[in-house]
DNA sequence: ACACATTGTTCAGTAAATAAGAACAATGTT
DNA sequence: AACATTGTTCTTATTTACTGAACAATGTGT
């Protein structure tokens, strides 16, 4: 089978009436344009053009050759073009899963920025706390609360948060305020996260690490339930600030240890297949989420 | 521009369901399909086909390209296989040029015969003595005779005649008849072909050479006329065997001096412009007129 | 008819592209 | 959890294509 580039290298010839001509036009040099006609009608065992050294004319066999050429480039440069542009226009689907929570308190409003932004993009957002199998489920993006990432996977972390202990008032008043870790060690209850470890890290100031481990009162797979029944005074709670920021400031729950880090920070990323070729579309929403939550604070 | 062979190959991995089943089906390993995928994709800047090591499923891009491909494959195989078929087959025109006395008297019979052997070549004939330019003019072939040949032509020998001296017996009544080229030097006059040299050569069998100079009776430059004119009585005359054999069978004319060998014997050639690829019907016509003329009496 | 510039081809050397084969990591199955 | 199979990557080898110069062919203009 043919090469393309000299198919078009003879409808070069044919058109620019000459082979020094098509060398010309195509930045090269005579001698190639003239291996890539012979080489041409090797392949093709015949001859398109007869040519002297002064005239050139096509044989009826060129002639034929010379309209199926031109289709066939043309096809070529219409499909290549058809896909590129389906990569770099905007316009197209952006199918992405965020975690329930997470995605309804803080992706509501920059995805609808982003919506505004691009009219052109279709989000198809999927709000659900199972791991999505991005590959199989043809999902472009996905948004993790995570501390470890999957493996095969290209993550870009675009935000941090920081585990925050709280209480609500009602629940210090009956159990007493904690200053330090040690303090939680008598009397203390906590509302523990289905998937947490059960062993509470508390880094000091001089980064000495406090293990606690509490007995349990409630254990819940969803934050915002904790974060409510932390309200109703159930017990201390380890949440996420983009969980319980907003409760805090609405004076619903006290931080408790602020001089101290709790647990380790959990990173948010976005999450995609390691595609050479990442549709412009998507490399951009994962730059827009990166530059939005950069330095946000979550209240 | 793509490789028309990542074309093919892009089609094979999606008929075949994996690159392992293409590689095999295409006879190479996997690694170059791999590959010849990976530069496809890059070329186009798209992902087409999103694969894991177990399922591969294609991309709206790959979806889209896969169609396109097919059409563009299919093309090519068309485009080529029209142009070979061209060439392959019989059918089709030859033109060729063949000198008008040689030709109306000896090739008409094979020239019919190839015909009939091949009744869908369809034979284009211009008897002319001029020196048709077979590049500009269109010929496929023509035949020659002459000792000389063009250069930057090819020539193949499909035949030889030998030059006959011969005179009519009207003539030898009133001149006398030689029997050695020393008995031309009294009292004969020759018929002189326009092209012709002056002198007349004859080998005897010593191999010693005999330079004549006859009178000139008349100047021609057609061989049929000046076969006429001897037959009249008009002077001795030089001819090929193949204008001359008839008359001479016919006791029109009398062959002189035929233990000598008169001047360089004429070859007649098939003369095609230097094509690689010569077509299979002219390439066959070619070989079936050396076949016809190989071992041919001239009478 | 003749020198002349220009053209197409060929050749040898070089650069680039592609294939091959081994090693490896990913993945689904038994 | 072991396993076979898959796709990718890497290095090496081979093939293919380009380059630039030399050359012969050809038409032009004098």
């Amino acid at each position: 089978m043919q090469n393309i580039e000299d198919l078009n290298t003879f409808i070069r010839i044919v058109e620019a009436g000459s082979i020094s001509a098509a060398a010309e036009q195509l930045n090269t040099v005579k001698s190639a344009v003239s291996q890539r006609l012979s080489r041409l009608e090797s392949r093709l065992g015949v001859q398109l053009i007869q040519r002297t050294t002064r005239t050139q004319s096509l044989t009826d066999a060129g002639h034929q050759y010379y309209h199926s050429a031109i289709e066939i480039v043309e096809k070529m440069a219409a499909a290549e073009a058809g896909v590129k542009n389906q990569n770099q226009a905007l316009a197209g689907r952006i199918k992405l899963a965020v975690p329930q929570s997470f995605g309804l308190m803080h992706m509501s409003q920059p995805l609808r920025f982003f919506n505004q932004q691009h009219p052109e993009v279709v989000l198809n957002v999927d709000f659900n706390d199972r791991q999505v199998d991005l590959l199989h489920e043809g999902f472009d993006l996905a948004v993790r609360v995570s501390q470890l990432v999957d493996s095969n996977l290209v993550a870009k972390k675009i935000a941090q948060t920081h585990m925050i202990l709280c209480a609500s008032e009602k629940y210090l008043q009956r159990h007493g305020r904690p200053k330090t870790p040690n303090d939680l060690r008598q009397g203390h209850y906590k509302l523990k996260y289905a998937q947490a470890k059960n062993n509470w890290e508390f880094k000091d100031q001089q980064g000495k690490t406090h293990l606690i481990n509490l007995p349990t009162a409630m254990i819940a797979n969803n934050g915002e339930f904790m974060c409510d029944a932390a309200i109703d005074g159930q017990g201390l709670v380890l949440l996420p600030d983009f969980i319980c920021s907003a409760a805090i400031h609405r004076g619903q729950l006290v931080r408790l240890l602020p001089d101290y880090i709790c647990q380790n920070p959990l990173n948010i990323y976005a999450i995609y297949p390691p595609n050479k070729h990442l549709p412009r579309r998507v490399r951009l929403l994962i730059e827009f989420l990166a530059n939005y939550f950069a330095g946000y604070e979550f209240l």
